[in-house]
DNA sequence: TATTGTTATACTCTATAACTATA
DNA sequence: TATAGTTATAGAGTATAACAATA
């Protein structure tokens, strides 16, 4: 059957994320992904776009897109690194931080919804493999 | 960390599929998507561009362009239905049932790789969850 | 009128190339 | 010269809308 092939079903699997990411985060303005952004920089403070893009897997083009759009919505600041002024110090605002916290209570409740229909005693070993599927070929992430 | 969330790791997972797929692929001259679209037309004989569209969670639109490609390259053949001529039936070719063949090959060699880096008992189950995920959320498929 | 398939068009996501500024 | 970031552009992949043929 075409539909048990692995890449269909990952395809699909990922569709289905998205659909259900994008009815739960309607609701705070901000898409998944965008959060996700947002909880890097979080995690990584004071990285340039290039650090981060590389970390997020995405192109700096863009990754100056994505930082764009969330700086005009108030959410990042991009302050030139005094000590190389290429550099932009890439940081949350009161807002982003406000976003985040939102962010995490609809991520718990979307995980818990999209994760349900795995058996429980299955739900680390699917997250586990994915881990090691994206590891085992890390060209995939870090484009460049 | 950003990168543990659910939709980063299956969107990655599937980067890592596909990244994979590009190559072992090239050497039969057909993408692993278009396999399966020839796969579910072996599978569901004699069916009409729109229940294949439907089967592959694919616009209508979107399956007239990927049959187009392959009766260009002698992989598929379109003929009115006598009964109903809106209908096409849609059915492989000499040609389209040799490259799937080699498809099989191909496939169980990446499955091999791609999986590996799983454990043996969790492999299964990983199948299992993709097929719950999209089970769970049908909406994914069909889009109409 | 409704359905199947086609075509033209547009949208999203992403990357490549060319540019600016800094180093 | 090399690097960080920006901008313009182009390519996939996919969908919506309008259309033709058929029912």
């Amino acid at each position: 059957m075409a539909l048990d092939r692995i890449g269909f079903l990952l395809k699909h699997a990922y569709l289905a994320y998205e659909g259900l990411a994008a009815e739960k985060y309607e609701a705070i303005g901000a898409t998944a992904r965008e959060c996700g952004v947002l909880a890097q920089i979080q995690e990584v403070v004071g990285g340039s776009q290039l650090e981060l893009a590389a970390e997020l897997g995405v192109d700096r083009t863009t990754m100056a897109q994505l930082l764009e759009t969330l700086e005009q919505r108030g959410l990042v600041s991009r302050v030139p690194l005094s000590t190389d002024r290429r550099k932009n110090v890439v940081s949350l605002t009161t807002d982003g931080h406000e976003l985040l916290a939102r962010d995490r209570s609809v991520r718990e409740e979307m995980d818990r919804e999209f994760l349900s229909p795995i058996d429980p005693r299955d739900r680390a070993a699917f997250r586990t493999a994915l881990h090691a599927i994206i590891d085992n070929r890390s060209g995939s992430l870090g484009t460049r």
